[in-house]
RNA sequence: CGCGGGGUGGAGCAGCCUGGUAGCUCGUUGGGCUCAUAACCCAAAGGUCGUAGGUUCAAAUCCUACCCCCGCAA
């Protein structure tokens, strides 16, 4: 098929790679634009740019797609493609741009729909316990993330998985599912199924306020939140002035006497971790921190240098929900 | 010139403001204790104090420049 890709970040390399090493004919790529990124503000342009420019297929970066010039420009190429393949572009498209090709534009997206529409839902999926997720192929419509669905794959999520890990493993499945989607699509064998939307769920973009970490929530939910936010927004607290990111926590399953203590209270400090208070008389125990301004290191090394004692208390963010 | 923290034996830190003996918690090595131990006790080794200059009788400490690491913000 002659295509248009629309993608962005890591996740969308793989499906990028998969198109065309099946056959198809991928005749232009859309991507965010270049973005300054770190500390040093170095321009860097997107994954699934670099990973075009290297096949030689001509990349656009609209800064804007709504407006009348861009839509004269952007309409004759759609209207080429059979179909436009959306795979985390990290924008919303207009309503002509999803009816320009011939099959309209098909999404790859990270859970099983209806749950989790959005723009995190491999994050929220972690964060709310769940055991299995995977990904949807779906033909667009106007809402978000409420399109049709066309195939569906499934993938466990491991007890101790971080969405670093996760990610890729569904990139991958969200590559091989979408070429399986475009042949079945050709020879006709597909029916699109609507979703439920009264099952539906949000995963809206992470924050940075949502890596801080909300001590009166309990050990288990605190957990999922440190490996569906890992890399980002992570996972973090204060001490005092000092902020702490928690790089290595675990849940803690021996009982201490100290449990109860007020939320985010160290209840106890080992050679190699400590423990601190959550809700529901929950401990959570830490293994590796990574303080402002320094390198990750083991929570022993940390201890050896920090003294921490117990009875320190991080600081609880004012006000929390979800 | 976006804001900020930091570079001190192998690790994490203190010392710097108020120049003058290299400190703490670990690790390592040897010895001891013990049925035994990652526990405890004793001892030892190990440091160009990021680099280059400057001030000074004397610089980890004060001044200047540079290199490197990292957090925030974007």
């Amino acid at each position: 098929m002659k295509l248009i890709f629309m993608g962005t970040p890591d996740f969308a390399v793989p499906s990028l790679k998969k198109l065309i090493e099946s056959g198809h004919e991928v005749f232009a790529v859309f991507t965010q634009p270049d973005r300054p990124v770190g500390r040093k503000q170095v321009v860097t342009p997107p994954p699934v740019k670099v990973f075009a420019a290297e096949r030689g297929i001509a990349v656009f970066q609209p800064t804007k797609i709504k407006t009348a010039e861009a839509r004269a420009e952007i309409e004759p190429l759609f209207q080429q493609a059979d179909a436009g393949i959306v795979a985390a572009y990290g924008r919303i498209l207009p309503d002509w741009m999803l009816a320009a090709p011939r099959l309209g534009c098909i999404n790859v997206h990270s859970s099983l729909l209806p749950k989790y529409r959005g723009a995190a839902p491999i994050n929220w999926a972690i964060v709310h316990g769940e055991t299995e997720t995977g990904v949807t192929i779906m033909q667009m419509d106007a809402g978000l993330d409420t399109g049709a669905m066309l195939l569906q794959g499934r993938l466990p999520i491991g007890q101790q998985e971080t969405a670093a890990e996760l990610t890729p493993r569904l990139a991958e499945l969200g590559a091989e599912l979408l070429v399986e989607t475009l042949a079945k699509l050709e020879r006709g064998e597909l029916t699109p199924t609507p979703q439920n939307n009264a099952e539906a769920t949000l995963a809206p973009i992470l924050n940075r306020e949502d890596g801080q970490v909300d001590w009166a929530k309990n050990a288990t939910e605190i957990f999922n939140r440190q490996r569906g936010f890992t890399p980002f927004p992570g996972c973090y607290t204060f001490l005092g002035e000092q902020r702490l990111e928690l790089t290595g926590i675990a849940v803690d399953e021996t009982f201490h006497e100290n449990a109860q203590l007020q939320h985010g209270v160290v209840c106890e400090v080992a050679k190699d971790s400590f423990k601190v208070a959550c809700g529901g008389e929950t401990t959570i125990r830490v293994t590796e921190v990574q303080p402002a301004g320094k390198r990750p290191m083991s929570a022993r090394d940390f201890l050896n240098g920090a003294k921490l004692v117990v009875g320190t208390k991080f600081d609880q963010p004012e006000a929390k929900q979800s």
